[in-house]
DNA sequence: TTAAAGATACAAGTTAAATGCATGTTTCAT
DNA sequence: ATGAAACATGCATTTAACTTGTATCTTTAA
């Protein structure tokens, strides 16, 4: 019982967003060095948050990443259901299982996949990055301290 | 996020265990045909399920399985936590996380994961089988209704 | 003593996730 | 304009965990 690195990393992406300084925009290449990945997996992560709004990419020189909207309407529910691809928790299907009519585990099962849901739901981006005195830890360690970089405009 | 398949089998295997009829044993053999899966994959479960007490196994002619004590006893959460190997939700050690230190993301999904075990610890093998009705259609489906097979002396 | 049935060990296959590589496209600065 | 920076896109490859297969051993009762 597991999610994906997939996931894993589209969460690191979004709490690298939310502190970055006001207008300081990161890259791709940036996030790579910080969390140490493999730079195609941020690429297509950034890209599929781009697409759902949660991050702002531009291209071109200059351009980079932000967050793309505010980080307390980041739910963390969402986020999971939207880059883990598989949820069902069981493949009753393959092979088929004959029970299938009488059987209750997968309403069980859903119900206890619906309260993962709903705790995960309790809390927004906002959340993993509470505290200011612990987000200029944050910075000092990804190295966004310094004040350099580019700024938007 | 999925369960896998051996976890899956488990709870299938107790499954029919449950709606054996009274001293009625069941055999591995049985219980791939009945479920159209891999003889292997039911054999270590079932060793599995036998050393953690909630199946009987017994050996030799006229052995089989059959459960190991009241399916009211046996909990559903209980059984997940044996069966699933890995129930750590993301690994933030490989690649490490610079920001674990003052990461909240681990607490909340821990909490998470909480939230998903005390939901199916509710319920026990005992509410899988619960109304009578559906055991008959069981019975039927997997072919124990006629009354023949060994029984216990 | 033999056949049935679980126990055990190891090998091979399968699949999805993860990574790597290459190239395209946009944008800004000069 | 033109080149470099930065995201976008597609496909190929690798990896690792899960799954299945094959073989043999051990126990037990008829």
């Amino acid at each position: 019982m597991q999610l994906t690195r997939y996931t894993d990393y589209g969460l690191r992406v979004l709490t690298m967003l939310a502190v970055l300084p006001q207008g300081r925009l990161t890259s791709i290449d940036e996030m790579c060095s910080t969390y140490g990945i493999s730079r195609n997996h941020v690429n297509k992560v950034v890209h599929h948050l781009g697409k759902l709004g949660w991050a702002s990419t531009k291209r071109g020189k200059g351009g980079g990443v932000g967050l793309g909207c505010a980080a307390e309407s980041i739910n963390l529910a969402d986020v999971v259901r939207a880059l883990e691809s598989n949820l069902s928790i069981v493949e009753c299907h393959s092979p088929s299982c004959e029970l299938q009519p009488v059987c209750r585990l997968q309403g069980i099962l859903a119900a206890a996949a619906r309260a993962f849901m709903d705790s995960l739901g309790q809390y927004t981006l906002a959340d993993l990055v509470a505290a200011p005195e612990e987000i200029t830890q944050v910075l000092k360690i990804i190295g966004l301290d310094s004040g350099v970089g580019q700024q938007l405009p």
